[in-house]
DNA sequence: ATAATGAATATTTTCTTGATCATTCATTAT
DNA sequence: ATAATGAATGATCAAGAAAATATTCATTAT
């Protein structure tokens, strides 16, 4: 009892600090936010904060991970609809490409933890990416079963559609169209996928 | 008579500039090349620079025209074989990933300028995204005529084929895998481009 | 014991301020 | 006229001091 009261309570602490240091983040920005700031947020020393996270880049991951879990999740509905499965990895790109553009036009001082995140903790983003390419395997698998798919390695496809859908993911290119225009690439690239080149007797 | 003459001399003095220019920018990098020391190379005030050129940007770009333009020119070789279609795209695809590499890892320097380039000449960029998009666009059409490939819409195919083959374009990616990972991934994107995911009654 | 803190330390960032550098221009050479 | 230059100007960069910040730790509170 004691035990699990203590877990609860450090758990709403470390949320209360998470809460905190994201509010500040979104506001105004990974780096100009400090660990004063966050730790007066939840009415502590800064120095207590390290009872709880293990440092300043250690909350930014964690909020990362949530945040592109919330984007996996996303994805996972897209996915997960009962239509076709060309239908499904088109949507699956466009909501791709919809997290990336609205992240990076809304709420522009989140892209600065993104960068932070990429470029010192890969292992997030690692993760990020077997979740999605789990996501495009489990699309290719049903795709085999209905007939509508003949995919021999679904592995090493659903590798190469995410490494194909790159620039929907990456923040970093989303200043090079405007939305529509990328929204006609993603379903450009999704039927191009899905169908190829080669010519096929019937369609 | 005079008058060629002149153009001449200006022009072989254009080129000595930007030879010693891209001399410098190999070895020490666009932003620590001086103009001062690019006219010493040819034993001429840093002024009179300004008479070839209108300023230290415009001679990266014209270099990078250049780069781009050999790039051009590979890409062009490995989509003008006599091959099969398939072959040809993926050579293209390659081709493609290994200058992209080659420079990432053995002129790291140019990589500034190139950076340089893409932020402040977007002209130029795009006008080589042009010109690779015509090439992959003859590449569908050759493909199309052939019987190899059905493909309806030309330009939005291979604009879309630049898109799905972006990571190889892009130096900022080439940290991420070995160049032997990158060429089975740019394999794999070349067989899903051609083949596509849709079941197909023969083959 | 567990939580929390203020003070101490180590890193980073910011801010000068003195170069260095790109670019212009009036002047000189050809 | 055409080429070329040195000196002037404004912008950018760099080294180092000062300030802010992340992180640690010895100490206090519960």
């Amino acid at each position: 009892m004691a035990l699990s009261e203590q877990i609860t309570l450090t758990d709403s602490i470390s949320e209360a600090i998470l809460a905190a240091a994201m509010r500040r983040f979104e506001q105004f920005g990974y780096s100009k936010t400090t660990m004063a700031e966050i730790a007066a947020d939840c009415d502590m020393s800064a120095a207590n904060i390290y009872r709880y996270f293990e440092n300043k880049l250690e909350i930014g991951a964690q909020l990362a991970r949530r945040c592109l879990a919330n984007e996996g999740m996303a994805l996972t509905e897209a996915i997960h609809s009962s239509a076709a499965a060309s239908v499904r990895l088109e949507a699956f790109l466009l909501a791709n490409l919809h997290h990336t553009y609205t992240r990076w036009s809304e709420q522009p001082r989140i892209n600065e933890l993104v960068e932070a995140i990429a470029r010192e903790r890969t292992d997030v983003v690692q993760e990020h990416l077997r979740v999605k390419q789990d996501l495009v395997e489990k699309l290719i698998a049903d795709g085999n079963k209905s007939g509508e798919f003949s995919v021999q390695d679904a592995k090493s496809t659903a590798e190469a559609i995410l490494v194909a859908s790159t620039v929907f993911d990456v923040p970093l290119f989303m200043h090079m169209h405007p939305f529509e225009k990328f929204e006609s690439l993603a379903k450009s690239v999704a039927q191009l996928i899905m169908r190829g080149l080669a010519a096929r007797p019937a369609q």
